[in-house]
DNA sequence: GTTCCTGCAAATCCTTTGCAAGTTC
DNA sequence: GAACTTGCAAAGGATTTGCAGGAAC
């Protein structure tokens, strides 16, 4: 399981700064700053409200602006779930998929090579290219599975 | 393979609006009727222009809340895409899969048990109870594939 | 200085809702 | 007649865009 670490991801982000000629600016930093200290998955809510307690100035629009930039070098990645449009980190992550538990709302990571595979087999046998998959699973988590009664009081 | 008639839909249909004490309306009728006699993956703009063929003067509106109770009866399912939202029919079929291509934007259904097994096996690993799932595998068709170059051209 | 950024307000897109008029039971 | 439906227009929610002022190079 190998993280990089937020260093990496900036420098990464820097460099693609460069490359398309656009400019460093402290919103894009602590932007990214604070999306990258978080290891949840976060919607563009929650990341403007974790943004806002460092600078109450940085507006929702730049935030959706900067997810759009970390996407096109390759640090986040969005996750669209029912309703709702969440972003994680994706730099050096490796493939995964997800549970989303729909009483509390945790979304639990999974990855099963067997899963690929077998995926692959299929596309192959209809002569189809694999570019991308979204496989989510919904339904309870284990806390949740045990306290149906109440769950939906779980938050 | 068993597919059901449309003629048992409209029944289901029916019964659905009866039990719910609502009404039976030209409107529903036609829509149910179009979207059955649709076998592909409807936009809600698709369905109603093809209702609206019919029946010029229903509404957009209509067609949302009429799909809604088609959904509620358990004859409609909605296909939450990227960037896009369709519809397809629910009643009888199997659980499947897609495979939408990224160039003419064909849906390719799949279904696959061994998948669907390890998925179980996974959830029970971590004592997640599955709802429901959302598997989607994106890229290109057969066809598009053969033709890399003039992929988008093709619709 | 020129080019790029930012925040605001306004515009979009998709979907839902309020309401008055029309239908169904 | 009472209850439900419809279509329109308006409202919503999420995301994008135009633009004038501000920052980076």
């Amino acid at each position: 399981m190998k993280e990089s670490s937020p260093r990496e991801e900036k420098e990464v982000f820097a460099a693609y700064l460069a490359k398309n000629r656009l400019k460093r600016s402290e919103q894009r930093e602590v932007i990214l700053d604070t999306f990258l200290g978080s290891q949840r998955h976060l919607s563009v809510d929650d990341l403007l409200q974790l943004v806002q307690k460092r600078r109450p100035d940085i507006g929702r629009t730049t935030v959706y602006r900067t997810l759009k930039l970390l996407q096109a070098a390759g640090l986040a990645q969005e996750l669209a779930l029912e309703g709702q449009t969440r972003f994680e980190r994706e730099w050096k992550r490796e493939h995964h998929d997800h549970f989303i538990c729909r009483s509390c709302g945790d979304i639990i990571e999974f990855s099963n090579p067997e899963i690929e595979r077998i995926q692959d087999e299929v596309a192959a046998e209809i002569g189809f290219t694999i570019l991308g998959h979204k496989h989510q699973i919904y339904g309870l988590c284990r806390n949740c599975s045990s306290r149906p009664e109440r769950a939906e009081a779980r938050r």
